[in-house]
DNA sequence: GTCAGTGCAAACTTTTTGCAACTAC
DNA sequence: GTAGTTGCAAAAAGTTTGCACTGAC
């Protein structure tokens, strides 16, 4: 079995042991959107999946697309990122392997951010009481473009009004 | 001048530069909002701001609210949380200092991370080429409480159906 | 004086809900 | 067979927009 259907199965495994622990049914549906989500490498909205699942020959209503939606990310298989945009941004959770992204919040570029030292970084975190599925983190702040044309910006109103902004 | 003064004026500064650098105005109803979500010490709603305005004696419409939070995320101010609870949640930003949260997703707690680890881990992400204003990281999973109820639950099963899940 | 900002109400979008038909258990 | 799930349409909630008035520049 090749490693990207045996992580399948142990992710359909884990959604299993939620509907089983949570009483909840076990229909194609549910598992065919788990299945749509994973194959999605980025971000996407629920608008998004619904094509996929369209495309997929698996048509699905919105309402099935928000409640599993919300079930798969009680069940940590799906995160929703606060990027502020105009619709929701998910994308699938893949088990302790930290995400951090970077942010501009001028231009609202978002970056993922690879190397080690926010990966360790947000490993020291072990908490004794708390059962860690994942972790995520957000660097908020300006991109180099953006920060060029802010000083340019402020060091001209300077200039014209003679003040110290 | 006390700490917290300085503080209000020095983020008063940073709202005023970053309405200048875009050519926005600087009204009272802007600065009002600002003051008011500084003085909240916890997260809040839209909603909630407005009853904090009411209070305040300053009263202002929900459009106004909505344009000025985004203008105060924008301006690296405020940050909106990927909570998933019914409305969205803000919270006002402390320069450069990190915030970490642990959520479970069973029973939606949320709590502060406190400590140094987590804070000193997402310090360790320098980039070269961005100017960082504020880190925040989430970290997702079961809290005991439910751990131990999911645990309960399963083994119930397994037993019941005589399976392994 | 000019033009951006505010408040109101209407419009729009996103998400939830009630109900009949269906199906997992 | 029973009760949870789906899909549809309607309702609700959240957010944006158009427009007249106000006030920052």
């Amino acid at each position: 079995m090749s490693e990207k259907n045996g992580l399948q199965k142990e992710i359909e495994r884990k959604f299993r042991r939620f509907l089983l622990a949570n009483e909840l049914r076990q229909t194609p549906e549910r598992f065919a959107i788990l299945k749509a989500i994973y194959s999605i490498e980025g971000y996407f909205t629920i608008d998004f999946l619904q094509d996929i699942m369209q495309e997929r020959r698996f048509p699905v209503s919105s309402s099935t697309l928000y409640k599993t939606t919300r079930l798969l990310v009680q069940a940590n298989l799906l995160i929703q990122h606060p990027f502020n945009l105009a619709t929701p941004v998910f994308e699938r959770i893949e088990y302790n392997k930290p995400k951090s992204y970077q942010i501009c919040n001028n231009c609202h570029k978002i970056t993922r951010i690879v190397g080690k030292e926010m990966s360790d970084g947000l490993k020291a975190y072990r908490p004794r009481f708390f059962s860690v599925n994942h972790r995520v983190a957000y660097v908020y702040g300006t991109c180099p473009i953006c920060q060029r044309e802010m000083n340019k910006k402020i060091k001209k109103l300077e200039k014209q009004n003679n003040i110290k902004i």
